[in-house]
DNA sequence: CACACTCTGAAAAATAATTGACAGACTCGC
DNA sequence: GCGAGTCTGTCAATTATTTTTCAGAGTGTG
């Protein structure tokens, strides 16, 4: 169904419907109202403009794109829908989708989810935290990341966001007989990222022995069960993965990885950004880009 | 710092606390702000004024007995508050890593997905999100997936779970050359589910469009910008991916992706079942012929 | 009942915000 | 390259809002 809400609609909805067909400087401002949603709107158009980096007719036209007279109309619109959502139960899930029993699989899977975060988060050691994203950060380190059936992806995903931050990563192969001949060329002081969860693998294992044997620092992302890469592991992080369903979450590990990244990546930030301006420009070059702003 | 703002505390505290000290009409004004608390304090004073019933200096009065220099002072810490309220009950940061400063990346990182994930889900429309997850779990629908350059990771994960999970599931090949042929094989009512995020690829909006043309069902997942192939989607979700880092958060999109396996899991949940554990099975067999584990 | 005192709102003055008009900068198609 | 068209900020006019001033009304006291 439904594209059809597009007249009215909450201003949240309003933004991102029509972000589509506005000029970069609005977008610019729009990005900034959602981004601070919905309390930057609530200043003058003055501040607002100052804050997002634009003019003040700029706010004006984009709250006449949105379907308001002006911008006390629009300010009056914002006022009755933060009226709204205070009113709600705030002390709960008031948030999730609204109109939907509490037994529904958005909500469940949305508590869940929720408190496998804060739980992930809250058991991370700070201080292997750091330095795990010390080494991680060294150039000098080359980096291998594997993961099993499941959390191949996740190891993809970490190869693909931490190559663009440093060099020297690279994903294992996913075939563990092609694994003896990646070992080889491991040197010590090279980082082994393992990805273990549940069902752990046995050439997983011996995988991480051998690299470990060899010198290389393992590093172990695994489930609260805790694989037993442990053992051989330099660092060890664990994610809450369980869920209302018959497999397990990997949000918790996907914010694991893309902390982790933040955090070398603010190491070497000159590094970093000279590579990702480097590869933006090649990535340029490759292909057609829309035009607009990131 | 040397003078105001000796009375700390919440707009609201002050308010109860100086009730005693207040003369008539400014007990008038201070009932009506409490009663609408706190949005009749974000409009206007002149309208606050004649909604409460007294005159504007009266309003004035009140707010510097409340230790402000002015009303728009008043409002700035009104928003403030209002702010605070409207974060998550979880992102209230005593949750996280104790002993860490606030500034730590892993805490800044971590408020910002929380705040992302809420956002994210209480944006679903849930009419949407069953009539998708409906679509997803109809075994005669072949299910085909495609992602950009960060995204194919997800792409890979939402293959593989939904591939455990229902039958006729396949990535489209990373090549976009290779399309033109994956696209002969399309059925009417097959379902194409495509990952586009900021820097929109010209090439997957070409896909989609041709796509659409031959009568397959569209799924777009994307960022609140919302990629231009919106146009041929019967179905679009916009996750939250700004986090304080250089790039983008995947993290909300992998909950998208999680919960609508969850609810196409729930759906056939028979089917389900049975495919998964003979997939086990298999599994089982295949490691143990690789020489086996207890 | 006058006096001192406080409280209150009308109106004016000062300040800030909103909006429209315009012109330079930029992009795109040719 | 060049013109048509679009975008965007500067500026000024208009409008609204905040703040000050002040006089009258109310209150309680001696």
């Amino acid at each position: 169904m439904s594209q059809e809400h597009e007249a009215a609609g909450t201003i949240e909805d309003r933004l991102m419907q029509r972000f589509g067909t506005l000029t970069p400087t609005e977008r610019l401002l729009a990005g900034h109202l959602t981004r601070n949603f919905p309390v930057a709107g609530l200043a003058s158009m003055t501040y607002l403009a100052k804050e997002a980096g634009v003019s003040t007719p700029t706010v004006l036209r984009l709250v006449q794109k949105l379907g308001f007279r002006g911008y006390p109309e629009f300010q009056a619109q914002l006022r009755n829908e933060i009226e709204a959502r205070l009113e709600s139960p705030l002390s709960k899930h008031a948030r999730w989708t609204d109109g939907v029993p509490q037994t529904h699989i958005l909500n469940r899977f949305a508590d869940a989810v929720l408190a496998n975060l804060t739980r992930t988060l809250s058991r991370i050691d700070h201080a292997d935290f750091d330095a795990c994203a010390e080494m991680l950060a060294d150039p000098k380190r080359r980096v291998l990341v594997t993961g099993g059936r499941i959390t191949h992806a996740l190891a993809d995903y970490l190869v693909t966001q931490l190559g663009i931050v440093r060099p020297g990563v690279s994903a294992l192969p996913s075939q563990s007989s092609a694994w003896p001949s990646a070992l080889l060329e491991m040197r010590p002081g090279d980082v082994l990222i393992v990805f273990d969860i549940r069902r752990y693998e046995r050439a997983t294992l011996q995988l991480a022995e051998m690299a470990a044997e060899r010198g290389a620092e393992v590093v172990l992302i695994t489930d609260p069960w805790i694989s037993p890469i442990s053992a051989y592991a330099r660092f060890r992080f664990a994610a809450q993965i369980e869920v209302p369903s018959a497999w397990d979450s990997s949000t918790a590990l996907m914010v694991l990885i893309e902390t982790l990244l933040a955090a070398v990546q603010e190491l070497n930030w000159p590094q970093a950004q000279d590579r990702m301006t480097r590869l933006e420009a090649l990535y340029e070059r490759a292909s057609m880009f829309r035009r607009g702003k990131g």
